[in-house]
DNA sequence: ATAATTAGTGAGTGAAAGCTCACTATATAG
DNA sequence: CTATATAGTGAGCTTTCACTCACTAATTAT
């Protein structure tokens, strides 16, 4: 007796088992077959459900998409924070999401997903546009409250706080993860704020 | 008539081949066909010089690297610089570096150098960490000018400068290239290092 | 209960890519 | 000038991988 299951479970399936491993042995090195395996499928069972390979990554991407706004919305519900705090949230939450999806910088930077597929490329352009929109609107109510100084120029600020987040990806990566990538950016984000704050 | 040249220039052409191929295509797509038809070999023609493909990056590699070298050397021989001054000229050579080679950083997350080749990746986290060493030396050397805040820890204030350069260059890559990412850097390296100085 | 739809399989195809090998052309040494 | 070493080639091998297709088993609708 076969194991049947409906299709949008087995799309949900296969996109969390691509996203575990491509964290495990690198995206360029999922196949069709581990991946089929890994959901227990035979390879053309993948097929069924997405017609070409591109579109498991792009459905991975949207679920990495999705994940990110979902943080960002529950950031900005809290209208009662500080300027600063919600800027410490977006940066930390982009830590944490890293940290769940340990996957995230090398998909940036893998063949499959960034060379070979333009339509990828543009999604993660526009979410990485988006965050620095919003980092941006933080550091231009800090200032306004006083918080931080004046005479800086946000969207520069902004590009140093998510440098810091992608160098820290960079790092990490590098390191084969040896540190806690949050604790880590905690600190160098009370660094990097400090040189923000008015005099 | 077929042509012919010595072993040594043949590697050579092929590192600097593979660079600029890297750069065009992407490090994964780089193929020993077409990377020989770039140096006007057969394919075979150039197992005659690397015996497996995996050599081929590790020159590269070694190439760049004997690159940083140089270029931290000719700075740290400027006795007579500022520590700022000198830690400027590291970070901005770092991105001219960057800007000459622009394949670095998409070879530094390539599936064939990073996750296929260990020998390469311990070879890529010597240099940053390297790099680290020097920075920090040169952010210690100017607190104890006075230029720098003592109350900072130099270790995570280098990190934050290399997270700088790194954050750059995945803009960079991301948005294609489509900035001056030395300008850039010089920019953002002019406010980053404002927050380090005292108040 | 039967028909229609949908999920899944076994076997196989074709293209790409790294690598081998026997052989040839060119250079260098004695 | 001959012998030896070396650079280069043509043909081909093998493996890996995305993708196809005819067919089967399970589910849902009528």
């Amino acid at each position: 007796m076969r194991i049947r299951k409906s299709a949008d479970e087995r799309k949900a399936e296969v996109v969390t088992a691509a996203l575990k491993l491509a964290d495990q042995i690198g995206p360029d090195r999922v196949t069709t077959d581990t991946l089929a395996g890994a959901v227990g499928l035979t390879q053309p069972g993948l097929f069924r459900h997405f017609p070409k390979k591109q579109d498991i990554w792009e459905s991975v991407a949207g679920h990495i998409g999705q994940q990110m706004q979902k943080r960002w919305a529950a950031i900005e519900r809290r209208r009662d924070d500080a300027p600063e705090e919600t800027l410490r949230r977006l940066i930390v939450g982009q830590l944490r999401l890293i940290q769940t999806f340990p996957a995230i910088p090398s998909l940036l930077f893998s063949r499959e997903l960034m060379v070979e597929n333009v339509r990828l490329r543009k999604i993660f352009g526009k979410l990485l546009e988006q965050f620095h929109r919003r980092v941006t609107q933080c550091v231009i109510d800090a200032q306004q409250t006083g918080h931080f100084r004046a005479d800086l120029v946000p969207d520069d600020m902004a590009y140093l706080l998510i440098a810091l987040v992608q160098g820290l990806a960079v790092r990490w990566s590098v390191n084969e993860r040896r540190f806690n990538i949050v604790k880590e950016g905690e600190r160098l984000l009370a660094l990097q704020l400090q040189g923000f704050h008015q005099p």
